[in-house]
DNA sequence: ATCTTTCATTGCAAAGTTACGATAAACACA
DNA sequence: TGTGTTTATCGTAACTTTGCAATGAAAGAT
């Protein structure tokens, strides 16, 4: 068969799409530990975060992938560690993202259950 | 092997496991687009969500199972037709759960890279 | 130059997610 | 009772996610 397993994007707006590509890259607590972790402390180097999550190296490393490919967190290299951060620019453009829908009013909502 | 697959749930906070069931339950953009329709009209028939937003039924109806089963929306039975609503209480608390977060400052963040 | 440290990548196993056709269940109506 | 309508559930296919051991790559230390 065809499409299995796969969202299909196209029947959704632009909007839509992006709002649950960022919730979906938080939809992980050790994603949501990692990003408290990073607002919390003053030097955020890897080894670190893969100390303070208690999971695996690698899986911690493809956790900071993925928040890295949204755009959330960034890294530098520091010789041999890595050091990530929050990109809060986008942090910010994500909250403007979902602000529109979180704050949708009750007094507009219809109650008819 | 034992644990594949599976997140790790028991390595977090309550607090970090809630937000991240929130986050994901809205991390997909057919789930969006309901919760937007669903504050958007008067009327909230299941077979309207079909029609509005394009997948196949049984497909809407997961989805609508996973945003209830998380409390977002509440269903009522009405003859052969089911009502689905916005459960404003329940979306408020996501709120009140994300808003520490997504208000997590700047000016206490590290700029290290 | 070799060893060590740090992190990314690869490869894989297990489970979860997404989507839909087919079917069942529940109700209305003739 | 039988027929149509509406929604949930089942079964299945394919893709995605989660997690980790093993391995690589790259820079510092000895």
């Amino acid at each position: 068969m065809k499409d299995m397993g796969v969202t299909k994007s196209e029947k959704f707006t632009e909007e839509q799409n992006k709002i649950a590509r960022m919730t979906k890259a938080i939809g992980h607590p050790a994603r949501i530990a990692i990003i408290q972790y990073l607002f919390s402390i003053d030097s955020c180097v890897c080894g670190d975060i893969v100390n303070e999550i208690g999971l695996a190296q690698p899986t911690i490393s493809q956790h900071l992938k993925e928040l890295k490919s949204v755009g959330l967190i960034k890294g530098s290299v520091e010789g041999t560690s890595v050091c990530y951060c929050i990109d809060y620019h986008n942090w910010s453009l994500m909250k403007n993202l979902l602000s529109p829908i979180l704050n949708l009013d009750a007094a507009t909502l219809n109650k008819c259950c």
